[in-house]
Parts: structure tokens; sequence; C-alpha cells
DNA sequence: ACTGAATATATCGGCTGCCGATATATTCTG
DNA sequence: CAGAATATATCGGCAGCCGATATATTCAGT
């Protein structure tokens, strides 16, 4: 799964939500850390309906503008969530190793002075 | 940064590694789930040495084979922590949606029995 | 002695996927 | 009336992943 796929799942886990919903939820949700373009989010959307993970939920006119709304299936939810465990085994062991490269003694990888306050 | 990428550097985070002993390591670190390919491997070196995030350690020779070992610079140390940071983020935002989905009474999204075989 | 698997490096082409640019249309603000 | 925001969608370029391929040595099995 891409990291766009990812964080559209995630902007539908709560709710369902249309297309520049998600793009303005996507850079809430992640604080303005992640950036998802339009020219990603359509492609990301038609993948996603494809392979099932997320439906068209309904379509509703609001003030003369088209919202699609589109939701998580089962399966959806289930990807996700596998995928939320996945990232934070990754960021879990990345951690741990990041820590124990900093307390091996031998030939320590590049660990400056100014480098213990910043990776706590 | 791309899922490769950030294996790479946490296979490199705790001492440095050769390539076939990135791509072994890989695999063991994320349990299997994590499949490093051999024709992905020596284009992320590449970039993440452009990117100056590891460096070339040193070059042995054993039993006639040539290993090559690369190492994080501290670039490459702070740039892992942040990018760990990120994920175990989008990991705790995802699992907190699904389960402020799954809670919420409205439009529930797909969640719950009844709603399994309706939805496809 | 020979074969195949494992170890170890590297390249190339195809395909997928991200993103900037672009297009269209309505509403709201100045 | 112009520009920004809302909302949709497409297209082409470029980056990056991966299978296939190439080369070379060591080790285990037959």
């Amino acid at each position: 799964m891409t990291q766009a796929a990812f964080f559209v799942l995630t902007a539908l886990a709560d709710e369902p939500r249309h297309g520049y919903g998600i793009l303005r939820e996507v850079e809430e949700l992640s604080d303005g850390a992640v950036q998802l373009r339009v020219g990603t989010l359509y492609g990301v959307l038609d993948r996603l309906t494809a392979d099932g993970l997320i439906v068209l939920d309904r379509e509703e006119v609001q003030q003369g503008r088209l919202r699609r709304y589109y939701r998580l299936t089962d399966e959806g939810m289930r990807a996700l969530d596998a995928e939320a465990e996945r990232m934070a085994a990754g960021a879990s062991a990345a951690k741990q190793r990041i820590a124990e490269g900093r307390k091996a003694g031998g030939t320590p990888p590049v660990t400056g002075p100014g480098l213990a306050g910043g990776l706590a």
C-alpha cells in the first residue's frame, strides 16, 4: 500500500468524505506534514475502488457543486488496520535500532555530540 | 521517503552492513513482511548516498567475495528518526479513526456483521 | 567432478504511481 | 468583474519498484 492510499483510507476511517474533503482532511490529520495532491487523489480513489477497499457512498449536490462521497468497505477497514499495524511495527523497530546503534561501542555510526538531544 | 529507503536506513541503524546483508536484515527485522528486492536495493543505496543519508563505510574481501559496507550519517540518523516519528503518528491516527468510526452512531462506515454481506 | 543453492555484486527495461499543469464550473469575497 | 475557494477530472513527465539477467565464488549434496 502506498502512503497516499494509506492516508486516504485514514481520512475515510471515521466517516464518508468527498474528494476535496479528503484532501483537506489528510492535511489536517497529519498536522500539515502530508500534502495529498489533487493529481494524486483521483488515481488513488480509482485504485482503491478497484481493489474493493472503498466504495462510492452517495452523490450530493451542495450549493450547485457536486460532492461524491466515498466510504471504507469492510475489507478497506481491515486493510487500513493491518497497514497501521505494520507501520507502527516498522516505526518501533527503527526507534529501537537507533537506540541500539547509540549504545553500541565498537564503530558508532556517526553519532555526534549534537545528536543525542534530537533523537529522544 | 519511500518504504524501501526507510527499511534500508533501519537496517543500517544499529551497525554498518553490506548490500546483501541489508536484504536479509530487512526481511528479518520486519518478520518477513517486507521483502526488499535486489533490483530495488542498489537504486535506493545510490539515492541515499546522493542525499547524504548514508556513506560507504568500508570494503572487505571475505572469502573471495567483495563486501561493500554502508553506514548511516548523522543526517541519515536524524532523517530515520523523523520518519519513524511520522510513521508512528500516522499509524496512531489511523487506529484512532478506526475506533472513532466504530463508535460513531449515524452512518457507521461499514462496521459490523450486518453490513458485511451487503456492502460490495 | 558436477550441480544447484547461497552469497555478493550490478544493470536494464517495464510498469506503477505521484504530481504539476491544465480544464471546467459554481459560489463567495473584494 | 476579478480572484480565491470549492469541487470535479485528465494528461504527461518523472521517479522509483521489481523481475530478469549477468558475473563470480563458496559450499553442500549426489
